[in-house]
DNA sequence: GCGACTTTGTGCATCCGTTCACAAGTTGGA
DNA sequence: TCCAACTTGTGAACGGATGCACAAAGTCGC
């Protein structure tokens, strides 16, 4: 996965950009069956500790699963789910084991409970006010796409800097000004923003997200963002995309041109198609 | 990291589908200082067992340099480099490691060298033909962002299954019909092709792609494609992003809310912001 | 009610990637 | 010429994620 934790603005580089630190050790990670807490016992220590490689999976099995439920699948066992997925069911199973234990050996996971306790776990029984900064090509696009993916992410507030936008509604929602982050953001309690600006412009923003209360982003720009410890920001970078692709082109012809592709190679790669995933994404056209 | 691997289509899950499977163990790493062949010695050795997630961060090192590089930087350090990149000082020396040893020590990398060194690496010598299917807002998008970003990505070609859309010219560029994928593809010699169809499509359109002869695609799709092995699918998915988000605006709230923010803390992620990156992008609107 | 069969949940070994820490090489100044 | 300061490159330790394999638990048929 290609998941970097970034360093606060503070600068000098740390230990912390770890990938995937952050999350503390199994330690304080049993399920603790004290008084009720209002949820169910445990899930709160629990979801902590998951490891940032199982949530992201943890979405594609809850698509995967709402896809069987339409389908009037009620029951999968993980050996199913997992192929569906394209994991094996050993991942799955332990990704499973970090939501709780809703399978019943023999026979397997009700499709439904599944799918209800992987959106608690996800925080998907709330919705998330989202905020689109910057309606160019792919803003435009995402806007468009009206109440993102898998809904529960109701797109509420649109910015840009060109006067020719403002106020024009875009997918339903008037374009407003930079400017006005902080107190849109502040009225509509937007939750995550999107960065779809150019990538000189995409600090800027995201300093004022922040300083609009924004705790999570979502960066589009190619640009390493700098923020508070306590932001959030993941990256989607389609030059990386295309460049690792390139890297794997290249690879490829460096292996069969000059000395032709070794025999035994095949033989080693039987069955093991080469996906590297990265994540999920929807924008149906 | 989110990168996993996926299985070819022939279906029971594997062992393969580890992580980072694929690339051989270092044993057979070593720079060989062989007779040349054609490229600098090891060179070709030495690609295949960089890790996924290092090729990932050198696209990143490779935009940072030429950024430096405009700015009429000519040496960087480690030190220097990796804060930009986001990531620590060690962790972008071992990067560089794998590409070779252009650095001087007591002095750090020339700018020029490092461009050209990680250009070669990631095969950006040479152009990447490009075709995007399905021209809805994300694909059209793409199309209109004209030659990818940081070129070398030129896209020649369009597609999709809309009569109105056929030999109508996006970013310059007239769309075809699916049906034409072998044909055209072939012709233009498209080497990456991305996915920007409804999931329903997708898997169909991969299969057009593979037996035209394409052999790396990047998914936007919602979907597990299946595909053979020595396809290389990269997905990226916004719907996982989001929920990923989600899930930490979500064990935030948990960890704030009931039992208010241990005072010890903030002291664990002093400077660690939490950036958990995935990938590069443009689209610069 | 019992035994054969299926599937979950998980301890454990393994592997890969990250980080540490230091030897080796380079520069500049005394 | 020698020494101090600096920076690279990398062996080795560490830690986290993956995959295996099996005990536990449940189902089904007789």
């Amino acid at each position: 996965m290609t998941v970097q934790r970034g360093r606060g603005r503070s600068g000098s580089p740390t230990p912390a950009d770890a990938v995937t630190e952050e999350m503390p050790p199994v330690s304080g990670d049993i399920d603790i069956p004290g008084p009720e807490t209002g949820e169910r016992p445990g899930v709160r220590e629990r979801a902590r500790g998951i490891p940032e490689a199982s949530v992201a999976r943890l979405a594609v099995y809850l698509r995967v699963l709402v896809g069987m439920s339409e389908q009037g699948v009620n029951t999968v066992s993980s050996e199913e789910l997992s192929t569906a997925s394209g994991v094996n069911s050993a991942k799955l199973r332990k990704d499973l084991s970090y939501v709780g234990s809703y399978g019943t050996r023999g026979v397997g996971y009700e499709v439904a409970v599944l799918i209800e306790e992987i959106e608690r776990i996800l925080g998907l029984t709330r919705k998330h006010s989202v905020a689109v900064i910057g309606i160019g090509n792919l803003g435009h696009a995402l806007a468009n796409y009206g109440g993102f993916p898998g809904r529960g992410f109701p797109v509420t507030a649109l910015f840009d800097v060109d006067d020719d936008l403002m106020g024009v509604p875009v997918g339903g929602i008037p374009v407003d000004h930079l400017d006005d982050i902080p107190r849109v953001c502040a009225e509509r309690e937007v939750s995550i923003g999107v960065i779809c600006t150019p990538a000189i412009a995409a600090q800027a923003v995201a300093d004022r997200l922040v300083s609009a209360g924004v705790r999570c982003i979502l960066n589009f720009a190619p640009v390493v963002l700098q923020v508070p410890d306590d932001v959030e920001v993941r990256k989607v970078d389609l030059a990386v995309e295309m460049q690792v692709l390139s890297f794997h082109v290249a690879r490829r012809a460096d292996e069969q041109g000059p000395q032709r592709r070794a025999p035994g190679r095949h033989g080693r790669t039987v069955n093991g198609a080469e996906v590297s995933g990265v994540n999920g994404m929807v924008i149906p056209r």
